[in-house]
DNA sequence: TTTGTGCCTTAGCT
DNA sequence: AAGCTAAGGCACA
């Protein structure tokens, strides 16, 4: 027999600093809980006193797939440890205990991060609000509002650029188009991706329109999984020079390798502390 | 080789 | 109310 809602027993995971945190963009807050989409099925969680609830609209026999989403077996604490001795870093995480990583589908997070340029995170997310309901799989929905699954590859890839532009992708509706339709045609070593090292995987990911370092990187450490990977964007470069760079501004080269060298095994998630850290704590210009 | 500029859209803020 | 800016990438100087 197949379950409703199950509670996960876990310590020291913020569900709210998590959930949004800039790394995902489906999630709904609606009241004390989170509604979104994982592996095709909605879903809503909230923190109780012993873990997280999970509850869904239809009965699930294997919930692997949210305890992989959300990580649940990731030890914080071990990876914290790694971090550098210094102190924003470790005011970073004094500012935001129990932040994580999340750990996403390849596709939704590479979409995503294409629409993420020059835009804030409340547009991200109206953005991939849009093109779900308009050309997502429609889903039992546990909630007051229908839900959507984000659209498949093949979806997106059959859409006229007019339809993306109608979902307020402005310039971004090319590039999300043709990376749809690059992956499906095989100009990219879209399968092996996920067992390729970092460096491989970013020079194929790099090879679709739209997506440079940044885009690749982000997909990477929140889909892929690289821990390693530090994904430089301005608010983090911002954040670093004020941080570590007081007395003279660094070249962007001098930042990235900075970036890949101080933070250790768990760089990624160094990352998104100081990001977060800096995103809503600090004056930065 | 590295660094800077304008452009691609749109919405929300001033 | 027009002008500016925002988690990026690209072509070009």
């Amino acid at each position: 027999m197949g379950e409703l809602s199950k509670t996960f027993p876990v310590r020291d995971y913020n569900l709210d600093a998590t959930l949004l945190s800039g790394q995902a963009f489906c999630w709904q807050s609606i009241g004390q809980a989170w509604e979104g989409v994982i592996g095709g099925r909605w879903v809503r969680l909230r923190l109780s006193k012993v873990g997280i609830v999970a509850e869904v609209a239809k009965p699930v026999h294997n919930w692997a797939c949210l305890e992989h989403y959300l990580q649940l077996h990731f030890d914080l604490g071990r990876a914290l440890a790694t971090f550098p001795d210094d102190e924003p870093i470790q005011n970073a995480i004094a500012a935001l205990p129990g932040l994580r990583l999340l750990r996403q589908d390849y596709w939704e997070c590479l979409a995503s991060f294409i629409l993420s340029a020059t835009k804030q995170i409340v547009q991200i997310r109206q953005m991939v609000a849009l093109l779900s309901k308009r050309f997502g799989k429609p889903l039992e929905s546990g909630g007051s509002e229908p839900a959507f699954a984000f659209p498949a590859i093949e979806a997106v890839a059959a859409c006229s650029e007019a339809e993306l532009r109608d979902c307020k992708l402005g310039f971004r509706a090319p590039n999300l188009r043709g990376a749809a339709r690059d992956i499906l045609d095989g100009s990219i070593n879209w399968q092996q991706l996920p067992t390729m090292p970092s460096n491989e995987a970013r020079a194929e990911l790099m090879k679709l329109r739209g997506v440079g370092q940044k885009i690749a990187d982000c997909v990477l450490l929140y889909a892929g999984g690289h821990q390693d990977v530090f994904p430089v964007d301005v608010w983090i470069e911002r954040a670093l020079r004020q941080l570590y760079f007081t007395k003279r501004r660094p070249s962007a080269k001098r930042l990235r390798k900075f970036a890949d060298t101080h933070f250790g095994p768990y760089a990624g998630y160094a990352q998104q502390y100081l990001f977060d850290h800096a995103r809503l704590h600090l004056k930065l210009k």
